[in-house]
Order: structure tokens, then C-alpha cells, then sequence
DNA sequence: AGTGCGATTGACT
DNA sequence: GTCAATCGCACTA
């Protein structure tokens, strides 16, 4: 790469990479990137948080089954699952498993790469590590809405995975942000000591089992 | 047809 | 720290 430049040439992940296990999955997205091209640019990442919302997961959407909103969870994996969440924000997931089955990774932040300034216009926000800490905020600084739920991420188009030459670093694991149901099971991945990661890092939520 | 409830965020005390 | 916005979905009747 060449000194003071930045790197563009991402190429997509390949789709036999992605482990077909939801967890490995979502451990194996820390450190990669999103790639978003836009009308008004390109826009990247590197992925610092995510969720795995396995087979089986009373907390998933695909638990009751296949639905005209879930039905991307039942794609072949690295597909988009799009979907908006309570009547404001857009959250991003990646499909996991096997063909017909339903479960997915969450998306919950980046650390923002190229498109800084097209970021901070979506958001309406300056500061670089609001522009992505958060599954809606990363949605709004990418323009991801309903309209990319569905396509493949594995190859090049609006939105896809890519490789990240830097080391991934440290991957911390923690309960899950804002659910109620299947709450205690340690099925979020994030990037430590990384300031773009959302949510609480203490040391009670990395291991419930500390709690009183 | 009506109801309850979120895989959140931003504004405010 | 608390809380309202906001709407699509899943469920009940």
C-alpha cells in the first residue's frame, strides 16, 4: 500500500470463507469491512461490534419462523437482513447457517474509514466516534435502509463485506445490548479497547456470572 | 380491526 | 440518570 494513500481496492469477502456457524460468524465479521457505494460516494468501515442472534434464539426474528419481513435470515449466508427498528432505526445483519435456516449477525458499529465527510452529512454529526457507535447510527451514516435488505454482500454493488489488511486486535465478548428475552447468553463480539464500539465494556457485562 | 411491543436514539432533568 | 418518538410486525378476536 503507498504511503498516504488510502487503500480502495477492497476486494469482497469470499462467501466459502464466511464460517457457516452463526457465533463464528459474528466473531469472524470483527475487524472486516463494510463497504458502501452510494450516489453520493464511497463510504467504509472496519466492523468493531457485533451480535449473533443463533438458531433457536427466543431474541431472534426468525424464532417463530419465516416471515415476509425475516425471510433474508433464510438466505444462503452474507446476505443483508434489513429491517427498522422501533419506527427509527435501521439495523444491518449478515445471514448465517445454511440455506433455509433463519439466524444472523448484527451489525452494532464501525470505526469509520473512507467517506468521513459523506458520514457526517447522513448524520448530521461532526464528531468521528459518533458517526457509526450504534446499529442505527452505522445504518444512517451508510444510508442502509429496506431497500438493500436481501442482497448479497459478497460481491461488489451498494452495499458488501471486504477484507481489512490491519490486525483485528483483542475481541472482547459481552451479553447483548437491549434485548429481554435469551438476555444472559454472551453473544456479543466488539473490538477492545476500540473507542468506536457502543454500549457499556465493564467487566460485570464481559461475565454475568460476576454479578451479585 | 385493535393492541402491545420492541436487536434505538436523542433530548432532557 | 429518565423518557418520548414512531411504525411495522405479530398476535388476539
Amino acid at each position: 500500500m503507498k504511503p498516504g494513500r488510502r487503500q480502495d481496492g477492497h476486494l469482497p469477502l469470499a462467501r466459502s470463507e464466511l464460517p457457516i456457524d452463526t457465533v463464528a460468524l459474528a466473531r469472524y465479521l470483527i475487524g472486516k469491512l463494510l463497504v458502501r457505494e452510494a450516489p453520493e460516494g464511497f463510504v467504509s468501515g472496519r466492523i468493531v461490534e457485533t451480535e449473533a442472534y443463533v438458531v433457536g434464539d427466543a431474541a431472534g426474528h426468525a424464532y417463530r419462523g419465516m416471515t415476509q419481513r425475516n425471510h433474508s435470515l433464510f438466505l444462503e449466508r452474507g446476505h443483508a437482513y434489513v429491517y427498522l427498528a422501533y419506527g427509527v432505526s435501521y439495523m444491518l445483519n449478515v445471514s448465517s447457517e445454511t440455506p433455509g435456516t433463519g439466524a444472523g449477525v448484527l451489525i452494532r458499529a464501525l470505526e469509520p474509514l473512507d467517506g468521513v465527510s459523506i458520514m457526517q452529512l447522513n448524520r448530521g454529526v461532526a464528531r468521528l466516534r459518533d458517526l457509526a457507535r450504534g446499529p442505527g447510527r452505522l445504518t444512517a451514516a451508510l444510508r442502509v435502509d429496506r431497500s438493500l435488505d436481501g442482497i448479497d454482500l459478497c460481491r461488489e454493488g451498494p452495499l458488501w463485506l471486504g477484507w481489512c489488511d490491519r490486525e483485528p486486535g483483542e475481541i472482547g465478548q459481552s451479553v447483548r445490548i437491549g434485548i429481554s428475552r435469551d438476555a444472559n447468553r454472551l453473544l456479543r463480539f466488539y473490538l477492545r479497547n476500540s473507542p468506536f464500539v457502543s454500549g457499556p465494556k465493564s467487566l460485570a457485562e464481559q461475565d454475568p456470572s460476576l454479578n451479585k
